[in-house]
DNA sequence: TTGTATGCGTTATCAA
DNA sequence: TTGATAACGCATACAA
């Protein structure tokens, strides 16, 4: 009986062994009423001997649903599918749901072969993970199944979207280090092709104007998602002034960027400057000297989230529109209040 | 029709819409001999206008193939079965094959769990993907479908296995150095709880003896696979021999510590002292200063190749052993030749 | 050229 | 308590 050599074992093969019908067999391995307690186990005895698996196929096209759903991705580095991932496992019970992952690349025709393969395998529901949080061109309102857009959101209101608040994510860092007794606070963002980078100045303004206080160095600084912007755009604001006491970073490339130029030029982190991150990506905070505070995006409660509105959409409770997830700060040694 | 709320069009339908029998429907949709071409068109047009996808389910009933492929991995991170994922996507292309992406989270039950229901899905071929070298539990031999271990080999020889040949990636990474000019090359290893840290450590040795050179300070550093420990063992290493001219790391986390210790110390990079790095983990190699040289494992074409074993036995053709595969250096900044 | 009938593996219904 | 049978959606052998 080597790998792939042996067909699978069948109901009818259970059956034929125990003696019994193929209906009987069924009862008996389902837990129905209305079968004898010698027969049923008999029958279990037998199921286990074969290591009988039921076909879910069979299953399936009799039932109408297959428990299983599609994850479609479009990132590569699997920054964001990953995790949302593990949330779906998650709140679905790994062994009721199983997860097709299907990555697009970026391109829309693979994407549509992707749709039409998970359509043809009758999935119970889709999730389509996007990694920038501008809106993203709808599947369309015709398919056979719900739809759940994650991170990006769709661009036609009748969808449902999940995403993260960006805007309250960038305020909480800010208020963050006001809490922690920071003036002068600067904002590093990241390129200012992405929405995510005008959210989270806008949060950061907010927060700062809430608080009273206004931008160190009067304006903010505009790059890409690089650990070389980062070192740039805090050597630019070391020059221009000398006197901020916090830096609050577009993301966590940013602020290994920005942690390493303040190093060098002499500045002790946390207590002549502080510094926070956004993404919370482990590789990069937790090896950061100091180690990094950072906004975490919570993105395995996004996949839960969504497995949930799926689930909830499956049984025909559909929850139109854009719902919001907030953020939350994890703190590290780069932002230990001052006092 | 609101996504969820219509049901999937069938062949029966296209048929009944068509004005044929679902046998015409079938052949003429699967480009079947003896059927008139004009009825031909008229089924693909309807079949087109109702959006129809061949229930894939019914189809690999009778085919007894699904067309589906397990991905059982336990790497959280993604750092290991993504590419390795993209790798299977390509070599099945992705239209004929779709994946199962299961993530036991180290856990066997959970991975007993998952490979039931992989299997009562009925699933052509498992690849089990570890995140670590040292040889993994078999899944047992009395599967009804092949498996591949891909990166962790099985423990049992009739399976079949490919892996990383972690000893000639050293060797390269040393070579790499040599071929540049470096005469007092140091290694600076990763956990030694790990066997790839051995292996590397025992390629390292290996080239630096075929080269006529010996260990820079007469031995390796063990410690662990963080940036902290590269910064630490970096440090005891300039103090052990400062004429050091370069420094293999067992991981790019530990390279990028022990850049930065490097500058920290007024070192030039490569001038001075050249870094390799191993794992070519983009984040990291990329967004180092100076961009880091690493080994790379070559994932992605690991993925393609544990997709063509598992294709191969399928068709009942197995290979068992273990297949290894060769590194390659992926050159940049921190490893300019001399001369 | 077209249609009817059968089977893939399972569950549910109903008759025995 | 058990078993025969009809679905589920499709492809194919065979009859018309």
């Amino acid at each position: 009986m080597a790998n792939g050599s042996s067909r699978a074992t069948t109901l009818t093969d259970v059956a034929r062994l125990a003696g019994v019908s193929v209906a009987t067999a069924s009862k008996a391995l389902n837990g129905r009423a209305g079968v004898r307690t010698e027969t049923r186990e008999r029958v279990v005895d037998v199921a286990k001997r074969l290591a009988f698996q039921p076909n879910a196929l069979a299953k399936s096209l009799l039932a109408g649903r297959t428990g299983t759903v599609g994850l479609l991705t479009s990132d590569m580095e699997g920054r964001f599918s990953l995790p949302i991932m593990m949330g779906v496992e998650d709140a679905f019970g790994a062994a009721r749901t199983s997860v097709f992952l299907c990555d697009a690349r970026g391109d829309s025709i693979r994407e549509q072969h992707h749709v039409d393969a998970l359509l043809s395998r009758r999935v119970d529901g889709l999730i389509v993970v996007g990694s920038r949080t501008e809106p993203r061109p709808s599947l369309g309102r015709g398919l056979p199944v719900p739809v759940v857009y994650v991170y990006s959101p769709s661009d036609h209101p009748d969808d449902m979207s999940l995403v993260i608040d960006n805007v309250a994510g960038a305020s909480l860092a800010i208020q963050h280090l006001v809490t922690g007794g920071r003036k002068r606070i600067a904002h590093i963002a990241g390129d200012p092709g992405y929405q995510a980078t005008h959210d989270r100045a806008r949060g950061a303004e907010a927060a700062l104007d809430a608080a009273g206080l206004s931008l160190a160095c009067g304006r903010i600084h505009y790059g890409s998602w690089t650990e070389a912007w980062g070192r740039g755009a805090t050597r630019m604001l070391l020059a221009d002034e000398p006197a901020v006491d916090a830096i609050f970073c577009g993301s966590d490339q940013i602020a290994r960027g920005c942690l390493e130029v303040l190093r060098d030029q002499g500045r002790e982190i946390p207590d002549d400057v502080a510094v926070i991150g956004f993404d919370n990506w482990e590789v990069l905070t937790v090896n950061a000297r100091p180690e990094l505070t950072s906004v975490d995006m919570r993105l395995e409660e996004l996949g839960r989230r969504a497995a949930q509105r799926l689930y909830e959409a499956i049984d025909e409770r559909m929850t139109p529109g854009v719902e919001m997830l907030h953020c939350q700060i994890v703190q590290r040694g780069s932002t230990i209040p001052l006092n």
